[in-house]
DNA sequence: AGATGGTTTTACATCTTTTTACAATTTATT
DNA sequence: AATAAATTGTAAAAAGATGTAAAACCATCT
């Protein structure tokens, strides 16, 4: 479901966009003033923001400037008082992707809405993190977290615990590792694995001597959780 | 220079528009029904059109429709009497991009022009302007920006990253590079590409210690986000 | 020639992977 | 149960690859 954030003061106004648009299944935020708007832009991340011109503490004008400067690809509707017509330029000119003058109507603006939808990007591949317990890994970005504070994990790393990860709770053995891992197809000795096993224990084991994630079964392999 | 069709029965309109968009450094044509409107979108293939929506032969939906259909990424720009909310609606959902009541004023057509154009760009047609994040790159004018300021890259780590952009989310050998940037065949012991990496990461990620764009697999060569 | 800006090489630092050697553990055998 | 054999854990060394600053090189323009 589509988040807007609405930033605007005049309370009624918010309350009737509100209302038409949970009606069409938008899910809707709003902000009083420019510098929460701005906060939450920046917190809630929507996928569009509703943005009036006249704002207490930080102006329209401000807030989509720095907005369209740190999230360019979030779109922006300006709302304005009438006939301003020099400001409505400048303001697309910064970066606003649409403007509506008050008094607007509902059924125009939520069209438009679904205009600037059809027309941004649709998502991008579907961000593949993957949870376990305190544990997060992002394998598209090569990012890992453990409660929040990122890990450096090695490449090689990365591969164990995809591996692992896609054969969750089943048994894997160095020999489908070497052959994943290294395209080795057939190893007689190294421990280039244990080695490898025991390194990433350290970082992703709470304790790494008695392992709760990455369990040997001895003779075979590991198994994941 | 961009180029604009109009499709528009009234001359005086027509003659009117023209002035001001030419006056804009727009290339202008224009057709009077929408027929030949039809024909001379697709042979001239303009980069935005300004449709009436009441038009002689055939009209405006019509057009809209069967141009939606051919050329879906061609912006379209409504014109429409006004109140006619729900034809306004329809309009939209037909798959015009805006649209203007008239009578509307010319200033607000053209930042209404300038915004679509700019919203339009990075993903249409030709792919000139590669966007990623908060990274634009135009290989055709060789011009890069980064949050909107624009960077200096040097001609190889153009041709980097137009590599890596081609081959996006695939791991892109040294030796691949080397042949497609350099031409060499091969080359033992070189550590160019490395060292235009340092620069060009230097440049285009936020933290180039911890780059989330250009990842390096380890015995590989590299792989661009 | 000198200045400039990009490119390539060099040299060294750092990081990653692999091997080695040995300790600890488990399994098999007597 | 005791011992041997096999397997795994682990630190440390060795090997290999990459990161990076600085010097050297090279083409172009003035």
């Amino acid at each position: 479901m589509k988040k807007i954030l609405i930033v605007e003061d005049e309370k009624d106004m918010v309350t009737g966009l509100k209302f038409n648009l949970e009606a069409r299944d938008y899910s809707v935020i709003a902000a009083y003033d420019g510098e929460t708007g701005y906060q939450k832009a920046l917190a809630e991340k929507p996928d569009l923001v509703i943005l009036d011109l006249m704002l207490p503490k930080l102006n329209g004008y401000e807030v989509c400037k720095i907005l369209k400067k740190e999230m360019p690809d979030l779109p922006i509707i300006m709302l304005t008082a009438k006939s301003q017509e020099a400001e409505i330029v400048t303001g697309l000119e910064l970066g606003a992707d649409d403007y509506m003058t008050k008094p607007f109507s509902v059924l125009e603006l939520v069209a438009r809405i679904g205009a600037l939808f059809r027309r941004v990007k649709p998502e991008q591949g579907a961000q593949e993190v993957h949870r376990f317990g305190d544990l997060e890994i992002n394998f598209k970005r090569y990012e890992a977290r453990k409660k929040g504070k990122s890990l450096r994990l090695s490449p090689r790393e990365f591969e164990l615990l995809r591996c692992f990860i896609e054969k969750e709770g089943e048994i894997v053995t160095r020999e489908e590792l070497l052959h994943q891992i290294w395209g080795y197809e057939s190893y007689p000795d190294t421990r280039t694995v244990d080695a490898h096993i025991v390194k990433l224990r350290r970082k992703i084991e709470e304790i790494p001597e008695d392992p709760k994630l990455i369990i040997t079964v001895h003779g075979i392999g590991y198994k994941f959780l």
